[in-house]
Formats: C-alpha cells, sequence, structure tokens
RNA sequence: GGCUCCGUGGCCAAGUGGCUAAGGCAACGGAUUGCAAAUCCGUCAUCGUCGGUUCGACUCCGACCGGAGCCUCCA
C-alpha cells in the first residue's frame, strides 16, 4: 500500500510523489524568535521531525529546513522592551529554541537559515516581482499585487471578493487592493533596515520563507509544513509570491499541523445542554476565559523549558503523537500524567526484559530500513504471527497520512503481546522456560524499530544520579533484607508497615517469587 | 458575516459504506500474591440530533444543535 499525503491544497489524501524520485524535500515555518518557546511550537517539530523518521525509514532521502525568523516587528518591540538589541534578543531566544528542539528528541533538522542571512535572495525575488508585474513600489514599501496573481487564495479557499467584504480595517493609502501584503517595509529611523533598491528597509513577514526555500531546496519543494493558523495569510501569500516569481508549483504538498489548546475551556463541560451558557453575562465571562486560556500568543503559556521541570520530554512526545497531527491537542497537564502512566508499562517490560535476557532493551540492533526489516520467523508460529501481524498494522497506519495515533495504539498492542509471552513462558520467574528467550528478543526488537519511528525509547532515563551515589539503593537493600527476615518469620505487620512507609515516600516495592524489587514512584 | 475543521464508551483517542468500532487512563470480576505491587485473562460504546441517498451508514449528502481555528505579522 502506498503512502498517502492529506495536501491542504487539495484537501484530501494523495498518494505520495516527490519531485525527484527517492529525495523528499521538506520546509517547516520556524519560529519567530522573540520570547521563549511553549509547548505548541514544539508540535510541529515533533510531528515532522517523526514524518522524516518515517520517510527516512521508508528509503527516501530527505532534506529538512526550519527557518529561524530573526527581524520582525515582534522582535524589534520586545528588544526595545528589554533594552537590548535585535541580535541579542534573538541569539538569545534561538538559543532557546534549539535547547528545547534537543530535549525533544528532533535531530532531523538539516538547515536552520536565517532571515537576516538572506535578504539579497529575497530582494531578488522582489525584483523579479516587480519585473513580472505581481509586485509594486509604493512609498518606500513593496506590495504584492494580488489581483494579478489568477489563482490567489487556493490554499485557504477563500477570493479576493470575500476577503474584501471581511475586511472593514482602513488599508494603506495606495494600495491597489486591500489584500495586497508587503514584501518590503520601508524603514523607520531606529528600525534595523538593509539598503534596497527601494530604499531603507526590512523584508515583509512572508518573504523570507519563499528566499530560503528557493536557495536550499528549489522552486518546487515536496512538502510544505506548518501549524494551521500560519495557513492564511503567511503560507497563502508564501506561495503566491514564490509561484509567480518561478511560474511553477512551489509545494507539492502543504502539511497543517492542528494547534494545541490548553483544556478547562468554558462550554466543553456540559455536554452541550447546558442551559448556564445561554446568559449573556456567563458568554462574556467565558469568551474572556477562552483569551485567557488560548495558548497561542498567550503571554500565561507556560514555557517549553518549565514544562520539562514537570514531565519527562519522551512523555511529551509521546503526547503529542498519540492523537493525529491535523486535530487539535487538548493540553493539561492531567492529560499528560495520564500518558506517563501509560509510558510506565513500558519503562517495566524494559526492565523486566534486562533480568529475563540479561541484556538492555535499549542496545538491541534493530533495521532502520523498511526494505531491511524482515518478516519475522520461528517459534512459537502463532506468537510469531502476530508480531508480523502487528508490525504490518503499524505501517499501515503511518502510511495512512502519517497517522501517528494509530501507529501508537500498536505499539500497546505489541506492549501486551510481549508480556502475554513473558507470562505464558514464566520467563520472569526462576521457572522460566530459557528456550523462549530469543523469541521474546525478537519482539523486543521489533518494538523498538518501530518505536524509534517515533523518536522515543531511544536511550535509558538517567536514574537521577547526580543526587545518588549508590547510597540509595544500599539502604534499599538492607531495608529489603530485614523485611525478608520478617516475612520468613511471617511477621506481616513488620514487613506491611515498612511498604506503606516506603509508599509514603513514593517509593514502590513488588515481592516476587525469588527477590524483592523496589523503584521510585 | 465569510472561510476551514470537529462532535466515537466515565475521561482521552484511532478508525471504517456491510465481517468482532483500535488503543490508553479510570472502573469492575478472575488468576497470581501472606496481603499488596507488577503481569496475565475477562467485562464495560450502536459512533451529537433529525432527515435523505443506498440492498446496507457510525462512515456519503442536507438541515439543525454544540465546539474549535482563521479572516488582526501567533507554530
Amino acid at each position: 500500500m502506498p503512502l498517502r499525503v492529506y495536501n491542504t491544497l487539495s484537501r484530501q489524501k494523495e498518494d505520495f510523489q516527490t519531485v525527484e524520485s527517492g529525495k523528499v524535500s521538506m520546509y517547516l515555518c520556524g519560529p519567530t524568535v522573540y520570547k521563549p518557546a511553549h509547548i505548541g511550537h514544539m508540535v510541529g517539530p515533533v510531528i515532522f521531525d517523526t514524518i522524516k523518521r518515517y520517510l527516512t525509514y521508508s528509503g527516501y532521502n530527505v532534506t529538512w529546513v526550519v527557518n529561524i525568523t530573526d527581524v520582525d516587528d515582534k522582535l524589534i518591540n520586545r528588544a526595545n522592551e528589554k533594552g537590548i538589541t535585535v541580535e541579542a534578543l534573538a541569539k538569545e531566544m534561538t538559543q532557546d529554541y534549539f535547547d528545547n528542539l534537543k530535549t525533544m528528541a528532533v535531530d532531523g533538522i538539516d538547515h536552520f537559515p536565517y532571515a537576516t542571512q538572506h535578504i539579497k535572495e529575497m530582494q531578488e525575488i522582489i525584483a523579479t516581482l516587480i519585473e513580472k508585474g505581481f509586485a509594486y513600489p509604493l512609498d518606500g514599501d513593496v506590495y504584492f499585487n494580488c489581483t494579478r496573481d489568477e489563482d490567489y487564495g487556493k490554499l485557504s479557499g477563500r477570493s479576493l471578493e470575500q476577503m474584501l467584504a471581511g475586511t472593514r480595517a482602513e488599508t494603506h493609502g495606495g494600495k491597489r487592493h486591500p489584500a495586497d501584503f508587503a514584501l518590503w517595509k520601508g524603514s523607520k529611523p531606529g528600525e534595523p533596515a538593509w539598503e534596497s533598491p527601494w530604499g531603507p528597509g526590512r523584508p515583509g513577514w512572508h518573504i523570507e520563507c519563499s528566499a530560503m526555500a528557493k536557495k536550499i531546496l528549489g522552486d518546487s519543494i515536496d512538502i510544505h509544513g506548518g501549524g494551521l493558523d500560519l495557513m492564511f495569510p503567511h503560507h497563502e501569500n508564501e506561495l503566491a509570491q514564490s509561484e509567480s516569481c518561478t511560474g511553477k508549483p512551489f509545494a507539492r504538498y502543504w502539511m497543517h499541523n492542528g494547534l494545541m489548546q490548553a483544556s478547562g475551556t468554558p462550554g466543553k463541560v456540559g455536554g452541550g445542554h447546558d442551559k448556564q451558557g445561554d446568559r449573556p453575562a456567563d458568554l462574556a465571562a467565558a469568551k474572556e476565559a477562552q483569551e485567557a486560556n488560548k495558548l497561542a500568543g498567550s503571554k500565561g503559556a507556560a514555557s517549553v523549558k518549565e514544562l520539562f521541570s514537570r514531565h519527562d520530554p519522551e512523555t511529551i512526545r509521546f503526547f503529542l503523537l498519540a492523537t493525529h497531527y491535523r486535530s487539535p491537542i487538548d493540553f493539561s497537564d492531567e492529560r499528560i500524567s495520564e500518558t506517563g502512566k501509560a509510558l510506565e508499562g513500558f519503562y517495566r517490560l524494559f526492565e523486566t526484559y534486562e533480568r529475563v535476557a540479561g541484556n538492555s532493551f535499549y542496545s538491541l540492533k534493530v533495521a532502520t530500513k523498511r526494505s531491511e526489516s524482515a518478516v519475522l520467523h520461528g517459534e512459537p508460529a502463532a506468537y510469531f504471527h502476530e508480531l508480523n501481524e502487528l508490525r504490518r498494522r503499524y505501517l499501515e497506519s503511518m502510511d495512512d497520512d502519517f497517522n501517528t495515533g494509530g501507529a501508537v495504539g500498536v505499539l500497546f498492542d505489541l506492549r501486551k503481546t510481549l508480556n502475554a509471552f513473558i507470562s505464558d513462558h514464566k520467563l520472569d520467574s526462576a521457572s522460566a522456560e530459557k528456550g523462549q528467550v530469543p523469541s521474546l528478543t525478537a519482539g523486543m526488537t521489533l518494538l523498538k524499530e518501530l518505536a524509534l519511528m517515533l523518536g522515543v525509547f531511544r536511550e535509558a532515563k538517567q536514574k537521577a544520579a547526580s543526587t545518588d551515589d549508590g547510597t540509595l539503593d544500599g539502604l534499599m537493600q538492607l531495608v529489603i533484607q530485614i523485611r525478608a527476615d520478617a516475612r520468613k518469620n511471617k511477621n506481616f505487620a513488620v514487613a506491611d508497615l515498612i511498604r506503606n512507609k516506603l509508599n509514603e515516600l513514593k517509593i514502590t516495592l513488588e515481592d516476587r517469587t525469588d527477590q524483592t524489587l523496589w523503584r521510585k514512584g
């Protein structure tokens, strides 16, 4: 079954066909680096990182570009507020962005072009557009001429007439059409400025992406991604200016990810038959609360770094991928904690595997290409048949517009299969059927192969080693020994007291037939 | 007002024109355990409402109700 991708341009899933066979060029609109990233900024990178992993696994050679917008009104304003230069602010926030990507295990980005380093390329595009009649200078600015662009609006499904009807904002004096947007903005004194044929100024918002995508990936790219909020006007305008400039299709597939939303917004509770919301006062309050809860642009949205202090980044990544990328994600601490609980089961399985097989799940060697991933054979046949079936289902989900939610479901099924296998053959006990361990390893290897495409379970968790030099474990072994003696003497009151007190300290004991294990949490 | 999109079990969330509507969290029953924990086995939905198309719809179309986003340089 071929890979299918939902294309915003056609509003449907299409068979995936690249411009150049075997290669994929991918451009994702990156951040304007004016404030610390919040969780919403990580959605795109995590999703497209996963997409790249899957495409690479599927045999494509992928080049992925994410731009850094380091000149913009927001930057100028913020820098002024903080009393620092635009460059200093941009540098600081870019580093913040990079740190967050690393923590989120997003490592597939090949190029990070900076807007300020591509002014020349932008000016070239603007000059070409003027030459072709798609743009006109006006008092030091340059505007794109929307009316000249026959299919303007094709991405977001708007027509110029509609936009005219909806606009009541005053338009810049000489603009020929209210929808015309700035390619070049003449600068006011004190603002960052570059020389240009139209006077000193800085680039408009959309032109940077056109310029950098063209320079690094060529006139026609395969995948252009970004948040749904960028579809209009950003992507629409980017598309318009790029195609008007080159006369070629700009991007084959436009992919838009859903936006992060804070949960607890009024109206969500009550199931729709709640009459309380009908009173105007409540409606107003609800609206206000929604604004406050809205993540995008909200000053109150927690930074990613702050979030990392409360949740494991792997959990956050898994959480983001458990929902389809085109759906809005309902974000809350509770949701993430729930995901954390779900992941516990995997970590338990990895520990069990290490006890059973004597080597770490994380050190298993796996196929990194679909073509290298062989169909599994072995005994028991039913078990191997199931493994192959799960693998098939997983790839089928991913082939269907990168349905990571479905793929995640398969991972849980695989976990269950492996746990059942361990249970059936008593592998985690003194009476283990040792001959079955290689079969377990085959299943664990499959689990790792599939998980790696999502960018999870890549390496073992750091065991808070910084604050513990082994003293705690030594102490725990002592306590466990004392408790074991008590149990042997049927002094369960003492044994239970120890266990309960440890529970209060967030330490859990597991009595197995041959030993007692402990863990935090 | 215009343009997109969504409404699946207590909560979250995949999916499909007809064969058992994934999975997670929670809950419940059983196995196991001194009791727990972990694990295993099992139970728990007719898919917002009303119409229509169809041999057949949760899946397609329409209306309605409810929700979200964009139309204001937010990923």
